[in-house]
DNA sequence: ATAATTGCAAAGTCTTTGCAGTTTG
DNA sequence: CAAACTGCAAAGACTTTGCAATTAT
């Protein structure tokens, strides 16, 4: 899949001081929950956290926790990516295409992604707000407020 | 060839005053790209012209295709479709969780999708039109005209 | 004639699911 | 211990593709 890698807009992703601490308190949230903590669920979630790019794919946190983990499942990640999504410490956005990526729910953005190349880049809430707004007014579409996806031409292949 | 015209009536969608003479049009612009008239692309262009829809999936449009012509393969739907939109005749538009839908090129519009009834909506090109703008002069992305897709919860779900 | 098209079946992608065996709390 | 989780394999949903046979021009 993804055969062109975005070109990923580097600038330091996760101004968190404490991934540690954040780890701690994701896991917290899902045993809150009723969900127990396994090492493979720690290893999906320490692979998110500190993960550089804001958009992943169930593929490449599979990657990154195989590294170390190999007898993780990508089934696995994805049910566990599943569980972080229902107890809002994740959210996954459609991409079109059959592609999904998950990223933090903290992280409030919309994507724009590139018919031709495929990159994905993030565009902040601020700027689709008015639209969202409009479309409230207009239509009673209540917008999702941070799985928008646009597609179109990125500056480069336009 | 010279098919049997149609009766003229318009109890059709579009706006379009004859749609027989759309089709053959359509199936024109087919061969000036050096394309062939089978019935199986002639049925498919009928069907995507006549229907009352603006959104089909590949597979509706194989259903009322099938539905006279038994024999045409719903392969042969989804490369008719891709041809007529390398023809411009049709736009492709990708809702998401694999969906994809047809239209007609000159239907301008968006669309948002439901993400619990999955219901589309269609919006005027109008209310987008701005945040297209705005996509332009600060990130230099070219929105697809034709091809948006918000998601968020229509006005019977939120 | 001859290049485009088609039906069919098979493959592809990404994601989900049924199960039986393992763990966690 | 009971409930939750996991690996695996198989299934799904949707779309694409290789081929040999067919057909439009």
């Amino acid at each position: 899949m993804a055969a062109s890698r975005p070109p990923a807009h580097h600038r330091e992703s996760h101004s968190h001081p404490d991934v540690a601490a954040q780890i701690v308190s994701v896991l917290e949230r899902l045993r809150e929950h009723g969900g127990r903590i396994t090492s493979g669920r720690r290893a999906v979630v320490v692979a998110l956290l500190r993960h550089d790019d804001h958009h992943v794919t169930a593929d490449d946190i599979a990657a990154v926790v195989q590294a170390d983990q190999p007898d993780i499942h990508l089934s696995t990640v994805y049910r566990t990516l599943e569980a972080l999504e229902q107890v809002d410490v994740v959210s996954r956005v459609d991409l079109g295409q059959g592609r999904a990526v998950y990223h933090l729910v903290d992280h409030v953005h919309h994507h724009l992604v590139c018919d031709r190349c495929g990159s994905v880049t993030e565009v902040p809430a601020s700027v689709v707000e008015p639209l969202t707004q409009a479309l409230d007014d207009r239509f009673s579409f209540a917008a999702s407020p941070t799985r928008l996806t646009i597609s179109g031409l990125c500056s480069s292949c336009r």
